[in-house]
DNA sequence: ACCATTAAGACAAACGTTTGTGCAAAACTT
DNA sequence: AAGTTTTGCACAAACGTTTGTCTTAATGGT
């Protein structure tokens, strides 16, 4: 049996007859050590099997090469393929990842926080909650210096890095598609307007609806959270109307699903009665039938974009209060739930 | 703009008059230190701010409260719930999670242990990846005397805890109950029989079917990755035989839903015609149409009992050889897939 | 051959805790 | 009242790095 002990840079230093802290610069690479010495040190390290102890680096550098993340359910598609490519880029660079849910609770998110800030992480990325509308917490990274970079569910009032997609633009693409496709009575199953992606969703919504000459009909707008459930709510709701719409743009796929469930319960016809647009690109909108259009937000471009841009924080010594908000273009991936014309 | 320097143990000594020992041992409730001394550390401690430098604490202890987590997919929903249940649990005692993904791979399994081995985990939780047959880097954690729980995925060769469901009973149930809705020409579509879960899944598949006197024919057992490519590939394949199976019992609910769509394009009846079932019940299954019967694995017990092992074994000092297996009754969640008789 | 540079590394302090030991005063013994 | 135990804390080392400053030897210029 090996003696347990690690190998440290100690004993490194002592089979070369060296001090610790030129081992320490050799493998660093520091210019006023010689390449000869580097050259040994490194090859002893590899010959004792150094892995160097990142907690005392950690402690003496005050960088511990991890980063926090925040999301809502890592139980998402948008949200763990833009995690996979953080994940990726960051590693690339030294960092490890420490993943949180918020579970869309406030409580936990500010909680996660917390926790975050004490295992010391370098710096924290995250997707506010739904329910999130109070930004104390947030502001407690700001004050400890490390960088905050948020996605997706951004806030405009904290001034933060932002990488996201244009949700008024998106608005408006659907919209668009949908007209094209002859639909003139529009419903729109929207997230709550307190959370800034699903206002301009709907402001999108609205505006389009301007555009093309439809009237904005305040029944045919109904906030709620996008769950399965209110997906299935708000379209009963919404089959109650005197007049039906001949289309509904759910701001959420989940929502789209249980809409769509509704309508199959009824048997209408989709998309030629009603067509169905929903958001995110989960991927279950290809699998069920007829399958769904949806938004499609680029989640690997997000991810990368968010590691670039923590990245650039965390090396730029010198706070720059210049912000980034990087908006990438939506794509509508079009499927059978809104192709009514046969193209 | 107040000091940025944190407050550490230190100025809280300085405040009451004490060294920094007393206030570390206050804090950690010590006995040797009196109540009255206790309540004064406590109360500056929250006057001024104090939050513990975790790796300050983490060096000199040598225990960092990080735990690794090393799964396949997040981005699954018995993953991440599992993941979600250990994480409820061990944040209670103050643990934290890195949460890493292997993408079934198996190279990207070792790079993952590697990292968090470097960042001084106190322990690491994993499933293994479909790739892994060999253990040499569990092995490493094993040396360095660092609690290693299996879940899910394990693997009897390396003597380690675990927790799961029981694989071969599964496919017990699932047999009994497609012979109960009077299917007698049952086809599997297995997982690759080097993995031991579905190795044992498609033991409980054959033992079923003689015990019900039913033949084993090659041509039924079909393996591959269970990826939904692979479930349409198989059930194309097994359309193509001249007697056709009258159920297929795929090993993943991804591979069954491959398999609905092809027979749905083949205009055959589910569960009429054939009947279907799959494994691990993801939400989908309840929502495509017809609903896919699954087996439950009981994921938020699964989290628990992991959590609970984890703190067994972090907190025996005496390293006991007594291992941990915890074999979970799975349930089949019948639905319309495979219900034939109206009951 | 003398002074000025530069190169290569030594030295020691520091990061914020934890922990074994030491030591005085207080509290029990008898 | 003297001895014994217990209580409450001080002291200092240690965890493994990183980093600013100092020292010595080598190099260069004239």
């Amino acid at each position: 049996m090996k003696n347990k002990r690690k190998t440290t840079i100690k004993d490194i230093a002592n089979v070369l007859n060296i001090t610790p802290s030129a081992v320490s610069r050799a493998l660093h690479n520091h210019p006023r050590i010689s390449d000869k010495t580097k050259i040994a040190v490194k090859k002893v390290a590899k010959d004792l099997d150094y892995q160097p102890n990142h907690l005392a680096s950690a402690l003496r550098s005050g960088k511990s090469k991890l980063v926090g993340i925040i999301v809502a359910k890592t139980n998402s598609y948008f949200f763990s393929s833009v995690v996979e490519n953080i994940e990726y880029e960051l590693n690339k660079k030294g960092y490890n990842l420490i993943i949180t849910q918020s579970n869309e609770s406030f409580d936990k998110e500010c909680r996660n926080i917390d926790a975050l800030l004490q295992t010391q992480v370098d710096g924290i990325i995250a997707s506010l909650a739904n329910e999130t509308v109070n930004f104390d917490h947030y502001n407690k990274i700001k004050e400890k210096g490390i960088p905050l970079i948020l996605f997706d569910r951004g806030e405009n009032d904290i001034g933060v890095d932002y990488v996201g997609i244009d949700d008024y633009q998106s608005s408006n693409i659907v919209v668009n598609h949908l007209v094209e496709q002859g639909c003139k009575r529009i419903a729109h199953i929207a997230g709550y307007s307190h959370t800034r992606i699903y206002k301009n969703r709907i402001r999108g919504y609205k505006d389009a609806l301007k555009k093309h000459g439809l009237p904005e009909e305040e029944e045919l707008l109904l906030e709620g959270s996008l769950s399965i459930e209110d997906g299935r709510a708000k379209m009963t709701e919404l089959l109650k109307l005197s007049i039906l719409p001949d289309a509904v743009y759910a701001a959420g796929d989940y929502a789209a699903l249980g809409a769509l469930q509704v309508l199959q319960e009824h048997n209408i016809k989709v998309p030629e009665q009603i067509a169905l647009v929903g958001f995110s690109n989960e991927p279950f909108t290809s699998l069920v039938s007829p399958s769904i259009s949806s938004i499609y937000q680029h989640n690997k471009e997000i991810g990368k974009l968010v590691a670039k841009q923590f990245l650039l924080r965390v090396n730029d010594k010198n706070y720059k209060p210049v912000l980034h908000k990087t908006i990438l273009e939506p794509e509508l991936i079009i499927r059978d739930s809104s192709r009514k014309l046969k193209s």
